[in-house]
DNA sequence: GTCGATGTTAGCAC
DNA sequence: TGTGCTAACATCGA
């Protein structure tokens, strides 16, 4: 579920495992995946030693010794892993990247909206897919000045990552809630102090998700992600956390906005 | 068998 | 040019 914790999380595992250390072959067990030729892909990567990692919103960037980068985007179902022997490979790693030390990385992605390609630099892979600023760096005041002057809904700018890069469908709902503000809002009509909330909800949503490594059951009480169907960590099989946390006797909303599924609380986050 | 899904992009109509 | 809606991608799992 790859959104900017997931993606933070996995380029602490890469560089982990892969700093310093250099590609001896690559293995492509489904070119699905790949938004580069294959051939240009293994001539790029084979004997190269990989000096460092970077992430932008979704997007992860592993730098060649060559001044290229390798560019890895999750999709809906990426997944990192590593392993040794080809028994152990994880189910639907797509591509391996086997390392001089006998360790292979594989690219895990069940539903195949990954992909993988080259970049020149990070720097270009930005503008060429014109990715606006991770939304971890990015101030209260870029974030109004990007946003105060649309007229149209909250969340769809907010998951636009042209805006600002990183943001995803829950983490969207997460930072609306905490910062109390409802998905159609009107962008134009937010006042200072809503932007300063929104900045403040993003920084604590995406800090929280990072420091539990994007594993959600163990986020705060507080956090309306609990409210998502898929939470079952009350009780498997049942939802037990479909109440707002703050208003524990009133149910969380399900609407759909710009087409997403999208759960607020009508108390906390009230249409304007 | 049916439905929905965390992301991205293209196409189309206004 | 901005906007918003829909479909498509490929597949799994409930």
């Amino acid at each position: 579920m790859p959104e900017l914790p997931e993606v933070e999380t996995y380029r602490r595992f890469l560089e982990e495992v892969m700093l310093h250390q250099t590609i001896a072959a690559l293995e492509v067990k489904d070119a699905h995946v790949l938004a580069v030729e294959e051939d240009t892909l293994r001539q790029a990567l084979v004997g190269r030693t990989v000096t460092g990692t970077s992430r932008l919103g979704k997007n992860c960037f592993l730098l060649l010794d060559s001044g290229q980068v390798l560019v890895l985007h999750f999709g809906m179902t990426g997944d990192v892993g590593a392993y040794r022997d080809e028994p152990d490979a994880p189910r639907f790693t797509r591509v391996a990247f086997h390392l001089g030390s006998g360790l292979r990385v594989a690219f895990i992605d069940p539903r195949k909206f990954g992909r993988i390609r080259l970049a020149d630099s990070v720097s270009q892979y930005q503008s060429a897919k014109k990715l606006g600023p991770d939304a971890l760096d990015i101030s209260a005041a870029e974030l109004q000045a990007r946003l105060g002057k649309r007229k149209t809904f909250l969340k769809p700018l907010l998951l636009d990552q042209g805006i600002t890069a990183g943001l995803g469908n829950w983490i969207v709902d997460e930072v609306l809630f905490q910062a109390r503000l409802h998905p159609e809002r009107a962008a134009h009509t937010l006042t200072t102090p809503d932007f300063e909330a929104l900045h403040a909800a993003v920084q604590l949503v995406l800090s929280t998700a990072i420091q539990h490594e994007a594993t959600y059951r163990a986020f705060p009480a507080s956090f309306l992600i609990h409210a998502r169907e898929w939470d079952d960590s009350a009780t498997p099989g049942t939802n037990q956390h479909q109440y707002c946390p703050r208003h524990t006797t009133t149910k969380i909303d399900k609407t759909y906005v710009g087409g997403r599924a999208t759960y607020t609380c009508p108390i906390c986050q009230p249409p304007s």
